[in-house]
Parts: C-alpha cells; sequence; structure tokens
RNA sequence: GGCCUCAUGGCGGAAUUGGUAGACGCAAAGGACUUAAAAUCCUUUGGGAUUUAUUCCCGUCCCGGUUCGAGUCCGGGUGAGGCCA
C-alpha cells in the first residue's frame, strides 16, 4: 500500500536541510517576543547518555513549541569542559587535556546533531575555549575589586583521591560529591566568593521564583537555613590566671529556654579552648583526641557525644549566684553561631543525653500545649507555655524570644542576631585543567592583580602529568613572572578555579558568544533571564545557587534572577544484571531464553537485579547511538515523552522503543497513505459535515486543546496519549460523503504540526507531501476551534445517592425539569425512586444530576 | 531525628482541580490475514455476583471525618522516596 518510513536516509535527509539553512540560528529582534530555553549544558565526557536524550529532548519540545507560537527563540548549546576527568585520561591514554577534550566535544556534537534537536550551534561555546576564561578571569577580577572574593586560611574539605579542596555544597554524605572518598580535614590558604554577601538576597528572592519546583527552592531555603536568634555575652567565672577572656558569646536561636539553662559547650576549636589548655596537658590531650575527630554536620550527629568538663563556669544572666558549668563537645561547630551553645537539657534531645551522661541538672521551662509530663528521658520539643521562667513565665515561647532579647538588649549583654548555614564558597582547586586565577604573588608578599591587558592567563599545553600534585606548580617555567608594576619577582597563583564558576555565567555568555566583554548588554537585556531552564534535580543546590549567586553579584538591572521557570528531569533507569561470577552484565551482552536470562559473551547465567538509574559503574545502560541507528532519532524523542510524567524516572523498555518505533510509522502510513486529500482546499466554517466528520472535527479539535495545555504544563507523556487519540480516529475515518476529504484533510494537517515537536524529521517528511518547500518549523500552532467542542449533545450521568446509577444523552442546557422527566422512563432509575421521597436533588448542568433520596 | 513529597489494574500512568475512576501506552489472551513466521488488523482485559442487563455489590494503602457527591479536602496511622541531619 505505501512504503516503509525509513528513519535512517529521512532523518538525515532533514538534518541537512535544517543546518544548511540555518534555521534554528537566532537573533534579536525587538518586534519579537523571545523566549530563552536552555538546558543544562553536559560535560564532553565521551559519549552521551540516555540522561542527555532525555533532558535534551524535553527542552527541544518546547524550544519547537514556543517556534510555532511565534516567540523568538534562542536554544543554545555548549560544553562544560573543564574538570577533572580530563586529566585523568591524559594520565590513562597519554593524550593532553585540551586534546581529549575537544575530542569528546566533537564526537558528542555529532551525535547530539543525530537527535535532531533544533539548535542553534551559532553560539556554541566550550569552558575550556581561551575566549570564555579570558572573560570568566575578567570577571573574577571585577568580583575582586568589588571585594566580593578574599583569600583565607581555613579549614577546608580535602578529597584525597582528587588531590584537591571541595567546596561544602560538594561533599555529599562525608564524601566527594565526584571521587565517592572520605573527605578530610585539612588547614590551606585558599580564594572564596563572598556568596554569603547574598544569603539574605538568595533566600528571600526564592519568594518570587514562582516557576521554580517547591522542591528545590526549599532545599535551597535549608541549604542557606537561616535561623534568627541573640548572641548573648556571658561573663567568664575563673581563677585561672592564664585566661584573657572574661567573656563567652553565645548564639542560640531558643533565648526563651535561658531559665532552663543548665550548661554550656564549646567547639573543639574554639579559641577560648586553647586558652584553657595551654597549661593543662592532661586537658590538652583530651582535646586533641576530639579535635582529630570528623566535624562534618553529619559525622557529628552520629558519633557519641562527648564532653570535657573545664571546670569553668559562666554566669547567668538573670538568675543572682545561678552558675554553668563549661565543657568541651565534639558536638559544637566552630564554623556556625559562635562556636559555643548553652544547653537546656528539657527541651533539646541532644542537650539532654549530653546532660543525662554528665550528671548535669534538667529544669523544664516549657509546659506543653499537650500536658505531657517530662520525664527526664524525652526532651520536650513542642509549643507550650513558659514556666520557671520568672519574668518570662506564662508567655508562648515566640513572645518570650522577644521578651528576652529586649532585656538582653537593656543590660547592654546580648542582641538580636541572624546567623546563616551557608558557608563561603571555596574556590580554590589544585588542577591544571581549569580557569587560570588571574593574580601573582610578588616576592615582597604583596598579591596583585595581573592587568587587563595581559589577560588571558593561558594554560600551558607542555605539562607533566606524570609528577604527582598540580601540574601548574610543577611546570618549570609557567608561574614564574614579574611584577608588572614594579618588575619585582613574582609566582602566579597556581590553583585553578572550581568548575562551578564556569557554570555561573555560560547563559549569559551564550547572549552574546564572541563579545569582547563577558556579555553585551545590548543583547542580554533582550534575551534574559532565560524563560525556561531544564535539567537534572541533582543540581538544586550546587550550580543553581552559585548561578543565582553570579547573576546577583553582576548587578544588572534588567535581570538579578537568571532563570525565570526551571524544570527538574527524573533520571532514566534500567534492570541491573549480575553473571554467576558476581560482575555487572551490559543488558547488550543478554538474551533472554525460557525466562532465565543468559550472557551471550560468556554463557553464564544472569540474574536480574533491581531497576536503578542508568550509571557505567553498573553497566545497566543504553548506548543511545545504537537506538537510534536501529530505531531513529523520532522514536527515541518518543519514547522519552511517552508514558511516565517528565518530572519522575521512566524505565528504559525495549518494547517501549519498539512501540515508539511501530507509532511513527502507523503516523507516517495513514499520512503517506491519504497524501492525495492533503493538497485540497482549506477547510471553511458554516460546511455541511458528515456525521462522522464531526466526530473527526470534534476529536482533533478536542485532543489540540489537550496537547497544547500538555505541552505547556510539561506534561507530554498526556500530550502523547491525545495524539494516539487522534491517530486511532484518523485509522477508521474513511472518506464517504461530501466534504469528508476536506476534513481529513484539515485533520491530517494539525496533527503534522502538532507531532513536529516530538518528532520533528517524521513531521518534516509529512510537510513535505503537501508540496510547499517550506519548512514546518515556523508553520503556526493551530487554534481550537472551540464550535467543535462544545457540542450540542451531552451526556449527563444519572446519581442517586451519589452512586452513578444511569446516564442519558441530551441537548445541551436541558433544564432539570426536562431530565428528571426524562430519566423516569429509565426502569432501574424509575424503580430506585418509586415509593421514595426525594430529599432534594443536585443538578452540575450539562454533567450530573444527583437525586437524594431519604434513607 | 527534623522538614518535604508521594501511594490508583499484571506494569508505566490518566482523571477538566470536588462531579462517569482506570484515558493512552505496555504486557497478556483469543481471532483474522499467511504454506508458515514476522508485520498488520479486530476483540477481550480492576475484582466479584447473577436473572447477561441502560443489572447489582466491592474497589484509588488503612481507619475516621466534611460533603448531595471524595482518587481529589481535613484528622490519625502504615509504607516508599527525597533533602537536611
Amino acid at each position: 500500500m505505501s512504503e516503509k518510513y525509513n528513519p535512517k536516509v529521512i532523518e538525515k535527509k532533514w538534518q541537512t536541510f535544517w543546518d544548511d539553512q540555518k534555521l534554528f540560528e537566532s537573533k534579536v529582534n525587538k518586534n519579537k517576543k523571545k523566549y530563552y530555553i536552555l538546558e543544562m549544558f553536559p560535560y564532553p565526557s565521551g559519549k552521551i547518555h540516555m540522561g542527555h536524550v532525555r533532558n535534551y529532548t524535553l527542552g527541544d519540545v518546547i524550544a519547537r513549541y514556543k517556534r510555532a507560537k511565534g516567540f523568538n527563540v534562542m536554544h543554545p548549546m555548549g560544553w562544560d569542559a573543564f574538570g577533572l576527568p580530563a586529566e585523568n585520561a591524559a594520565k590513562e591514554n597519554n593524550i593532553s587535556p585540551k586534546k581529549w577534550t575537544y575530542e569528546n566535544i566533537s564526537t558528542m556534537k555529532g551525535q547530539l546533531k543525530k537527535m535532531g534537536l533544533s539548535l542553534d550551534w551559532s553560539r556554541e561555546l566550550a569552558t575550556c575555549d581561551e575566549t570564555y576564561y579570558h572573560q570568566q578571569q575578567r570577571l573574577f577580577l571585577n568580583f575582586y575589586r568589588q571585594n566580593l572574593i578574599h583569600k583565607k586560611q581555613s579549614l577546608v574539605n580535602w578529597d584525597p583521591v582528587e588531590n584537591t579542596v571541595l567546596a561544602n555544597e560538594q561533599v555529599i554524605d562525608g564524601k566527594g560529591w565526584r571521587s565517592g572518598a572520605d573527605v578530610e580535614q585539612k588547614n590551606l590558604s585558599q580564594w572564596f566568593f563572598k556568596i554569603t554577601d547574598y544569603a539574605e538576597n538568595l533566600l528571600s528572592s526564592l519568594d518570587k521564583l514562582d516557576q521554580w519546583p517547591e522542591k528545590v527552592k526549599t532545599m535551597q531555603k535549608n541549604w542557606i537555613g537561616k535561623s534568627i536568634g541573640c548572641e548573648i555575652n556571658f561573663e567568664i567565672l575563673s581563677n585561672n590566671s592564664e585566661l584573657k577572656s572574661n567573656n563567652l558569646k553565645i548564639f542560640t536561636t531558643r533565648p526563651d529556654t535561658i531559665f532552663g539553662a543548665t550548661f554550656c559547650a564549646l567547639s573543639p576549636f574554639h579559641p577560648l579552648v586553647d586558652e584553657i589548655t595551654r597549661t593543662d596537658t592532661q586537658l590538652n590531650n583530651q582535646v586533641s583526641k576530639l579535635r582529630s575527630q570528623k566535624i562534618s554536620e553529619e559525622s557529628i550527629s552520629k558519633n557519641e557525644k562527648i564532653g570535657i568538663n573545664t571546670g569553668l563556669f559562666i554566669r547567668h544572666p538573670f538568675i543572682n549566684n545561678k552558675k554553668l558549668p563549661v565543657y568541651i563537645a565534639n558536638f559544637i561547630l566552630m564554623d556556625y553561631g559562635s562556636g559555643a551553645i548553652y544547653g537546656c537539657p528539657a527541651h533539646d534531645q541532644r542537650d539532654l543525653d549530653f546532660a543525662n551522661k554528665y550528671g548535669i541538672e534538667t529544669i523544664q521551662v516549657i509546659s506543653p500545649n499537650s500536658n505531657e509530663k517530662f520525664d527526664k528521658k524525652n526532651a520536650i520539643t513542642e509549643e507550650g507555655k513558659l514556666i520557671n521562667s520568672d519574668f518570662i513565665n506564662g508567655l508562648s515561647v515566640a513572645d518570650a524570644k522577644r521578651e528576652v532579647i529586649n532585656r538582653l538588649v537593656q543590660l547592654k549583654i546580648g542582641e538580636e542576631k541572624i546567623n546563616y548555614r551557608l558557608r563561603d564558597w571555596g574556590i580554590s582547586r589544585q588542577r591544571y585543567w581549569g580557569c587560570p586565577i588571574p593574580i601573582i604573588y610578588r616576592e615582597d608578599g604583596e598579591i596583585i592583580e595581573v592587568p587587563e591587558e595581559d589577560l588571558p592567563i593561558k594554560l600551558p599545553d607542555d605539562i607533566d602529568l606524570s609528577i604527582p600534585g598540580n601540574p601548574l606548580d610543577n611546570h618549570p617555567t609557567w608561574k614564574f613572572t614579574k611584577c608588572p608594576k614594579t618588575g619585582m619577582d613574582a609566582i602566579r597563583e597556581t590553583d585553578t578555579l572550581d568548575t562551578f564558576v564556569d557554570s555561573a555565567w555560560y547563559f549569559l555568555r551564550f547572549c552574546s558568544p564572541v563579545s569582547n566583554f563577558a556579555y553585551d548588554n545590548q543583547e542580554s537585556n533582550y534575551w534574559m533571564p532565560v524563560d525556561q531552564y531544564v535539567g537534572g534535580v541533582e543540581h538544586a543546590i550546587l550550580h543553581l545557587l552559585y548561578a543565582r549567586f553570579f547573576t546577583k553579584a553582576l548587578g544588572e538591572e534588567y535581570f538579578n534572577e537568571p532563570f525565570e521557570s526551571l524544570f527538574t528531569q527524573g533520571m532514566v533507569c534500567h534492570h541491573t544484571y549480575k553473571n554467576e561470577s558476581g560482575n555487572w552484565v551490559f543488558p547488550d551482552d543478554i538474551k533472554k531464553d525460557n525466562n532465565k536470562f543468559l550472557q551471550i559473551s560468556t554463557g553464564e547465567n544472569v540474574s536480574e537485579g533491581s531497576i536503578e538509574s542508568m550509571s557505567k559503574s553498573k553497566k545497566n545502560v543504553i548506548d543511545p547511538e545504537t537506538i537510534i541507528k536501529s530505531y531513529g532519532a523520532d522514536a527515541a524523542r518518543w519514547f522519552m515523552l511517552s508514558d511516565s510524567p517528565p518530572e519522575k524516572d521512566i524505565n528504559w523498555s525495549e518494547s517501549g522503543i519498539q512501540g515508539s518505533w511501530k507509532i511513527c510509522q502507523k503516523i507516517w502510513v495513514i499520512i503517506n497513505s491519504n497524501k492525495q486529500y492533503l493538497s485540497l482546499a482549506n477547510y471553511k466554517e458554516n460546511m455541511k459535515l458528515s456525521d462522522s466528520a464531526e466526530e473527526l472535527m470534534y476529536l482533533i479539535n478536542q485532543n489540540l486543546a489537550a496537547i497544547t495545555k500538555g505541552i505547556e504544563r510539561f506534561q507530554m507523556n498526556v500530550a502523547i496519549a491525545k495524539i494516539y487519540e487522534i491517530v486511532n480516529g484518523l485509522a477508521k475515518f474513511q472518506v464517504k460523503e461530501r466534504n469528508d476529504d476536506i476534513v481529513l484533510c484539515h485533520t491530517l494537517k494539525i496533527l503534522i504540526r502538532i507531532i513536529e515537536p516530538m518528532v520533528p524529521h517524521l513531521a518534516e517528511e509529512c510537510w513535505a507531501l503537501i508540496n510547499t518547500n517550506q519548512s514546518i518549523t515556523f508553520e503556526p500552532w493551530p487554534d481550537v476551534n472551540l464550535a467543535y467542542i462544545e457540542r450540542n449533545d451531552v451526556t449527563i450521568v444519572i446519581q442517586i445517592n451519589g452512586k452513578r446509577r444511569a446516564e442519558i444523552n441530551t441537548r445541551k442546557n436541558t433544564p432539570e425539569e426536562m431530565i428528571m422527566n426524562k430519566i423516569r422512563s429509565i426502569k432501574n432509575i424509575n424503580d430506585a425512586l418509586s415509593d421514595k421521597n426525594i430529599l432534594k436533588s443536585i443538578y452540575v448542568p450539562n454533567k450530573v444530576l444527583n437525586i437524594v433520596l431519604k434513607s
């Protein structure tokens, strides 16, 4: 009947056509509404994986849909190209990181092109391009001059596998986010972005991001961790002559519990501890032990709580002659608050455990609303009224907080204080393959900016990766230079920037990728902010927080948030398989034999494991290139969009991709076998239609509305389901009566138009059957013809006592009384109504009639 | 431990935001075409009962509530996941 659709040939044809026509290149056009759609750019690891396919397909659907809706769409792509894997690959394969990276970029670019993504490649950038990191160095100096960057000695997270420092955000469960190695503490001099200067701004403007997932906003909120409390200055009681301090500052978020305070605890790293232990060797030894323990927040909560009694006391500010013992405790963090707390055991479980362990008294100061009794084993943490608390007795917790702070201020021994959990962003990395920091250290100790005209500081190509440590530091000549002002000897900063700096502004660079400035306001004021950003939820804190910080720090008038709307897609998952030897097995290497799995390469039995997100280490991966080769890009794209909602994880299945292939074929057959109708005259209002044509008009308009809404709301799976309904309806439709052919033509054209965002090659090929020489890309999205959705006949459900008992077809807007009369003729309704009193009836026009009977 | 999400057939998931629960797809079974297979097409498919009907009962994790009406709202519980610990 008609030839098969051959994606291999046809997809290549249209990809070449799009490239030749430069169809997706975008330019500022102030007469058109802009739409900036961006997906998180990939790390050029070698090959694209299914996660990329899903991410970029989702973005591409939006890009293509918005073009059809008349927007001036920018849809760029680039490469997050600096990073450690390039150095590792370089060591293993004896290839330069630069060469390795650019070769990967070239491969992956080819793969992305095969997916048929409507990307503007004229804006392509890689963060390892000299032109890119040149501008990044200028931004660095710009921030440096604004006092947004400083260098400080600090305890840092050291990843012993990557031999580099990690930011707090890059430590997951006490392990390096990439290497998975246990992170150690090291004291190093490091560069920091003062992201904490923007803590309040980053927090409060989250409220304005109403098109961000709540989940991501909550995560950022928690990460920033604002707590409102107060700082109290306690007097230290001691006759130790070594002690120079006579005050101890304590931060608390619970000033209301001050009358329940029975002890005080210091971080082992608190400066006061140094003073106390100076002459006390025994104490000093104990403290050293505590200091050697891991001090991440996580380990602190898991470790046994240990305290050392210092013998010191502090004076209670409100109770005469009351003294609180001072402990050194391993669960107090030095860099949170003031590194010292007071404990109120009755109302904090950790304090209570500590007090019970060391025989410290407990005083209940809050009487809980539930009247629960305090049993000295479980702390009472719920809301209630203050008791045993002098001037705040009877107050609520919130009122008591306020009252205590007032009193502290009056006495000049305390003040309200806001604390953030967010720490400054450490950006120094002891690595080669990153952006060099444009700073030099003069022999007299001065720190000097590299002058504008000497930028960029380029990475040397001749490095020796066989020596352990930082190749820039080991390079024979690179780091030696002269001070540009004085001519004095100087050495360069050999640390490079965290790669999260690269991705903190790339979306801005896309607006003007060849500008001699980081970005050109003429362009960025038009394109920014990004209207829709699509990426993995794993970047909810790191990348998204940094990008927001950068955007705010740049202080632009037209945009102070980078991403207007954010969508986080789910992962692509697959079964895992293990053979008898206990090794992971690739799904490609398995054949199914009578419900048993066999490994093809070894013949071993294979057992099927749980479904997990695709990862190289577990080998549960499907190579997108193989899929595209055998089924085509359109089928792969269709699979990514169908079935599961985009925000949820999707399970890869062979039958799923086969189903996608089938529907592509089916659509082609339907359109191609009806091609003689495609060039008919346009459908006109008020044409007389047959019943089946009327039905088809209803189907297409009803589903067009649903598809449009589905795409707008990112419910691609629903949009796909509605396309199936159209296709199923069309497959049954036959041209018999007058105007049937015109309605068929009309419907087919709409179908071609609305599948284009999902399966663009197929859509182009179908569109070409209409004898146009135009790409379908800029064909406008069809409008819904409401006349065909609002039908004259409606189905009304008849309920009795809320249970569905029957349904009737009737004219639209039939009055309730007429429906009541009608349903008397329905046997089971009439039976149900006979000899019963109708209490009342509820009529939802054109939908439901519910009759309530007296029971 | 805290905060936040979620829970619907054999499976992935729909449900106009309080109005016909199970759209659409997958899987399965039966049938048509075929020498046969593949492909394609048609039919059935939440559970149960019977008088097989415009039939009845049960059914969206469990218990309770609000409502004429609850998958949807409220309270409590169980379970799973995420983030922070």
